[in-house]
RNA sequence: CUCCCGUUCGUCUAGCCCGGUCUAGGACACCUGGUUUUCAUCCAGGCAACAGGGGUUCGAAUCCCCUACGGGAGGCCA
């Protein structure tokens, strides 16, 4: 049949294909906690990756079942982190769609009537006031050592799970399982193929963690007599350091986390598209057009990832270095409005200049406000280890007092014109000019680094510059 | 305890399906040098891996088996 098929829909050619393609219908389901876990996003990632990839659908489906927690203000955070992400849905919260509610809270019904279907074929039955489902096969009674309890096991044909990632896998469920509580709520397994096969949902990608629970799945839909989706298992990302996978406690797990620190969102998102997938040539840094035409289940790996800031870090700075100054100043400016370090009604202009000589170098907007304190405050810290270093070799307050007349009085007070007399000055006094720029450095800024000299005494004015160079001395 | 999945430089990975082109490629990190002040940018170079064992084969990172290790699941959590 399959060949028969492929025949018959190369003829049509890529008109077929796209009518096919078109078809795909994939979800993101998440159970809003408060907090977008960087794994959760990246399933959500690939998913729409998916979607886009093929011109389906991307569904938002909201597992809030829990209703202890504040699901107001979690379901916020989880839609501002898709959205910062860039993640648009097709159907779901705001969005509509055919297939609603996008809400497990308000899909009871549909619940109930997919229930009785299986109470209806005589696939469930009750016990201690939950509904069960009845598993296929010979019974039998064992001691279970995970249990801890002697219980009732069954022998039932493995399933199969043709998985698009790992291949085919084979599981066979031993122990009937719990659909509806006592307390009336349905359980994950069921209402998440129940969902599935509501909104017509062809392909199911989603963390490895589920892989071992697949097996319940598939035997629901086999049950419902549907056949099952294609599912897709992605590896899982471990943390940083130790064992195990991300959890929310680990630095860098959560999504709002990056926002805050003014990491850019396309910069997020290419890192974490790369971790469990990649392009299968020497390409990282891909724009999101790039990521959706070339993203497809033959490059998603199988083993897990350990997570690394420092390459996200790396990623991000490529990202920061290409925006042009005034969007880089918008996005650095309120991190250092909160950090204190710039006030709230500093001048565009300096605020743009000093941003200028920083943003070269600048690794993340969040280290910015320790780049460049001194740019904006009066007071600041003298890198003693620095201190020590220049005055080894000279005296600099007396390398300073011979070069400030000439910052006092030279016109224009910028670079060139800085550079050629400090060079004049330094060739009468038998120096190099270079003997006099790490006392300079130290006196405006305290430190020993940062940006080129000149442009950002330049940048500094002369006013500032004098004013620091007579303290120091003093 | 059982079951499932995985394992290439410190990390992300290419190569594995279709065995020779692999003295295993790239990136991050790290180290060195350069960019004739600094350095966080930039440039050049360097360090560094096929988990172990057995088999198949003229030949194995690639195929098969075993072991080890890692991860996940087994809940009236999702």
């Amino acid at each position: 049949m399959p060949a028969l098929l492929w025949r018959r829909l190369s003829a049509y050619g890529l008109t077929v294909l796209l009518f096919i393609m078109s078809q795909v219908r994939v979800r993101f389901a998440p159970s809003p906690t408060g907090f977008f876990h960087i794994g959760s996003a990246r399933t959500a990632l690939f998913n729409w990756l998916y979607a886009r990839h093929t011109g389906g659908t991307f569904v938002l489906r909201i597992e809030d079942t829990d209703k202890e927690r504040n699901t107001d203000e979690a379901l916020r955070v989880l839609l501002e982190g898709m959205r910062w992400l860039g993640l648009d849905w097709d159907e779901g919260p705001e969005a509509g769609g055919d297939y609603g509610p996008y809400f497990q809270s308000q899909r009871q019904s549909i619940y109930d009537e997919y229930l009785k279907k299986l109470v209806d074929a005589g696939r469930t039955y009750e016990k201690d006031g939950a509904i069960w489902f009845k598993l296929e096969g010979e019974r039998y009674t064992a001691y279970d050592e995970y249990l801890k309890a002697e219980i009732e096991k069954v022998k039932a044909a493995p399933v199969v799970i043709d998985d698009a990632v790992r291949g085919r896998v084979e599981r066979a469920e031993e122990k009937d399982f719990v659909l509806v509580r006592k307390d009336g709520s349905p359980v994950f397994h069921f209402v998440n193929v129940v969902d599935d096969i509501a909104m017509g949902i062809t392909h199911v990608i989603r963390g490895e963690d589920h892989l071992s629970n697949t097996s319940k799945h598939v035997e629901l839909f086999n049950a419902f007599g549907v056949e099952p989706p294609v599912f897709a298992h992605i590896p899982l990302i471990l943390k940083e350091e130790g064992s195990g996978k991300m959890s929310k406690r680990d630095k860098g797990a959560l999504i709002e986390e990056y926002e805050e620190r003014g990491f850019l969102a396309a910069a997020v998102r290419n890192y974490i598209s790369l971790l469990g997938w990649n392009p299968k040539d020497e390409r990282e840094k891909m724009d999101i057009g790039e990521i959706i035409d070339l993203f497809d289940f033959p490059g998603i790996n199988k083993g897990n990832s350990r997570f690394d800031e420092k390459k996200l870090s790396a990623l991000n700075a490529e990202y920061l270095r290409e925006l042009n100054l005034e969007s880089f100043t918008f996005l650095a400016r309120p991190l250092l409005n909160q950090a204190g370090v710039v006030a709230e009604d500093e001048d565009e202009d300096y605020l743009q200049a000093v941003l200028g000589l920083c943003q070269p170098k600048a690794r993340s907007l969040d280290t910015m406000s320790e780049m460049c304190a001194y740019f904006f405050q009066d007071e600041y810290t003298m890198d003693e280890k620095t201190g020590a270093n220049i005055s080894r070799k000279a005296d600099p307050k007396v390398l300073l007092a011979e070069v400030l007349p000439i910052l006092e009085t030279i016109e224009p007070f910028d670079a060139d014109t800085l550079k050629s007399a400090l060079e004049a000055h330094a060739e009468s006094q038998g120096q190099k000019v270079f003997a006099y720029f790490p006392a300079l450095r130290y006196s405006v800024s305290g430190q020993g680094g940062g940006p080129d000299l000149l442009p950002m005494l330049a940048v500094m004015g002369r006013d500032r510059v004098v004013s620091r160079i007579q303290r120091f001395i003093a």
